[in-house]
DNA sequence: GATGAATGAGATTTCATTCAT
DNA sequence: AATGAATGAAATCTCATTCAT
């Protein structure tokens, strides 16, 4: 009876929301930009989603969503361990990898990206030399060829322990502090003979 | 004997901006609060700040430099390896904590921790599942009693990888995504058994 | 068996209209309260009225319409003065309080009626102490008696001078002061002695 | 020690915002206009009123407490009852009007005045119709040269009957029915014969 | 150096109204 | 006739920033 111009008008405007906030951040995404994504005016957003926060939220549980029901579906699967491992790496990965963007516009704020880069990869060095063998071990051929992935296995794990500590709202409590302290020893123990 | 007594007006207002930025995020945070908590109005803010960019990156600037330096003078010590390593579980990560308000407002939204919070215990889980040992192996008294440490050491993993990810300006790239898996693959495999 | 059955869409607008706009004033009703009243769509008022201005015009008028005939019905009446006076207090009263709920919107901004209310009394007690009698005469049981009565009679001048007031274009304007004033006085005066 | 360009300003803002509302009422009167009447932006007004309602109830209060003052003074004087009558008429008349503006604005809706003006005239004739004495009475000297005060004697009657019931929050209720119709019915009385 | 005052720019949101179906 | 969808226009309110004092 209505005028129906095209169908899944919701879905464009959720992928919209999931670009614009993904790149600005909540408070630096306008609904302006986002509905101009989607062709729309901002006015127009409001005959689906009742605000900018309900919008945000739908976008983001969207994401999740679909990254939670595929690792659901791996580990429904009736296989090994290590082929689900596989599986998770494989597939988990993709799924993880399609969310991100607005993943990152939750906890990233957009146009600053530049200033922990340059000083994440200082602060890894760092930690690398400190994590480094003696002078002899530095020489042999694997620790050489290993450099790049070591590098990123730090970065995943400095990421990970700065992500968890600001989680924490709390994040100099004893609590907080101890767990995390335990947890990296574990990693970097761990990690401490590539062979 | 010389007259430093008011020297520092400037470092208030770091200590203000670390502490408001940390809490409210760059888009959030507005100068009129980081004032009023040094006891200026807003407008002084800009005798010594050309403007809230400026403002935020100096007060950035400083906590990393702080951690950074403290990294360094680690690194620097004629220590061995493992020693050196304990000071950095040590001291390292006081310092890292010391810096963490700010940090976790260059990337994290503030007021939307509870959407991340909720669905990684979710994610984690699966994925632990995923991990686990065939049903034999689950009933080892250790895999029983590090399930606590197991959780939080996938957690560290999960947001590096998030954080990775959310740092590579264009996430979708084929590079990031491998060296991602690779890193992954890597500390998965280390965690594998933790005996 | 004419098919009558279901003529008046147009007159359930007008009660719709009649309604909301009585309760929220010609501002803030909304033509979606008004056409949700009716099991409409707000497009389809347009269907009917041209505006949303032009739907209040309607509805006002059709009370006043309503009200007015119902004057002009008792004074057509072959009856003396004292019985015709009988029938608007009985009759006419009836059709006012018919027509009030949108006169009320026409003249009152909803939500507001508090501080009119609030005030509205205290101004009345003011002009009730300055018309009292003597201290001799206030304690003449007919006085205390007719106290209720004297205040709401005092109500409806004071209300009916604002209004008056408010209805002139040009409330300062001389002529409208003098009238008012002699109106007032005239009432007051009559008022003076409630044996 | 800080620009102070003028003096008074909060009260030129009352002032304007006195007008404006009573020219639009609350709902249609906007800051700009208001603010453009004091030769403000918009934004100013939030120097010193944290928004349009507050703005609102401060010019509205204004309004009330000087007229009160004035009732008020009044009363307190050593005077016989007349004398006070005749200040209330004398004075107190001239506070209500500079009071009416804001009246206005409070309880009426700008713009449709008219509606009012020209339905009440009819109503208006209507009662003095039925009011009126018979045939005989009608031609007698005193009748005809008091038509104009009887007339606007009776709006004010009607304007107050009305403006009570809009102010009864159920004014089908049977008290305020019942009340009102009595206090009509002494009015009339009281009005009915006006040698 | 410090600041109250002022503001331009801009964001979210509401709503009467139009239009294709 | 009826309506879901769309929107232009406008309103309130916020805030970084400027400026006279």
């Amino acid at each position: 009876m209505a005028r129906v111009r095209e169908e899944g008008i919701e879905e464009k405007i959720l992928d919209a929301a999931f670009k614009v906030f993904g790149e600005r951040g909540f408070a630096d995404a306008t609904t302006r930009e986002i509905a101009e994504a989607v062709g729309l005016s901002s006015a127009s957003l409001y005959t689906y989603f009742p605000n900018k926060e309900a919008l945000f939220r739908a976008a983001v549980q969207r994401s999740w969503d679909s990254f939670q029901s595929e690792l659901q579906d791996i580990a429904a699967r009736n296989l090994g361990r290590k082929a689900r491992s596989e599986l998770l790496l494989e597939r988990g990965f993709d799924a993880l990898l399609k969310a991100f963007p607005l993943i990152k516009g939750i906890f990233l704020e957009a146009c600053r990206l530049d200033l922990i880069e340059d000083n994440l990869d200082q602060v890894c060095s760092s930690i690398a030399e400190i994590l480094a063998p003696d002078e002899a071990g530095k020489r042999t051929e694997s620790w050489e060829k290993d450099r790049q992935k070591r590098h990123l296995t730090l970065r995943v794990i400095v990421l990970g322990v700065l992500a968890s500590a600001a989680l924490a709202t709390q994040p100099t409590s004893g609590d907080i502090t101890a767990s995390l302290r335990e947890t990296m020893s574990t990693l970097v123990a761990e990690t401490r003979e590539p062979k």
